[in-house]
DNA sequence: TACACAATGATAATCATTCTTATTTAGGAA
DNA sequence: TTCCTAAATAAGAATGATTATCATTGTGTA
């Protein structure tokens, strides 16, 4: 399971301590786009003499090694990601809440669109859909 | 010109205040999606006595009644657009430049996908591509 | 096992944004 | 035009997510 990101860390140079380890857990537990103070909540009962700042720094720092990504929203909190796979964002202003979006055949059109279609003076690295709108239900699909 | 936006604040219920015709102004004269802070400071030369929270309050209730956008980027300050037509953003996370992406073609690929591919329990209110990635010359085009 | 340097914990500082409250003002009514 | 009142603003304090500081600890390596 995590074997493989002990390994993602070493690729990158960074050293496997118990609190990265952690903090990678919690994100992918808490599934839905947790904010650093969800994983903080989160990890206290199994950790519970974690720094704040720790789980800042560790979060920027896989961010910056792609091992997690950052998801912004209207508000000023910032939430994270462990999916990396291209994937896309439905979210609901309102009740700031997100849901993954996975559409294989979205991302060929708009990979194939961009193809034909270069931007001039820029290169793509990524491309990702905001799809803000409403959820009809409360019940995660 | 800007008769045109006193007629939406009436229209929206709105007083037509010095400060929200200049802080309107300054968003659309700065051009290039600015910060409240870029707001303040580009008022402060005509308009030396304006507060930072009405700056604040007036952004806000401006995206509100939809007369100007909120802007999100990696970065922990929100800015803010008064192009309200549907386009997209380059955007660099280094440097953390933004310049408009205008592309009716893309436009149109991307609502008759939706038109075809409804997405379930969800109502899209609007779609936007966030195009990360870098700029090859430092010229505003 | 020892060492060097990266990482962490504790806590203070930062700073964009929000809140509070007294004062002012836009705009409708008289 | 003048009055009135709710809405808006100014000033400054407070908030809270994030960042910085620095002494201590622990990982990976030799
Ligand atoms: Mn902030
Ligand atoms: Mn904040
Ligand atoms: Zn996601
Ligand atoms: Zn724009």
């Amino acid at each position: 399971m995590d074997i493989i990101f002990r390994e993602k860390l070493q690729e990158k140079g960074l050293k496997v301590t118990p609190q990265r380890v952690a903090i990678y857990e919690a994100i992918v537990k808490l599934n839905n786009h947790p904010t650093a103070e969800n994983v903080i909540d989160y990890i206290k009962e199994n950790h519970p003499n974690i720094s704040v700042g720790t789980v800042y720094n560790v979060l920027d720092s896989l961010v910056e090694n792609t091992l997690l990504k950052k998801v912004k929203t209207e508000k000023d909190i910032m939430r994270y990601d462990a999916i990396l796979s291209n994937h896309h964002h439905l979210y609901c202003a309102e009740t700031d809440r997100i849901e993954d979006y996975v559409d294989e055949k979205l991302n060929n059109l708009i990979n194939e669109y961009f193809e034909a279609n270069k931007i001039k003076n820029f290169k793509v690295q990524d491309i990702k859909l905001q799809i803000t709108g409403k959820f009809n239900n409360n019940i995660k699909s």
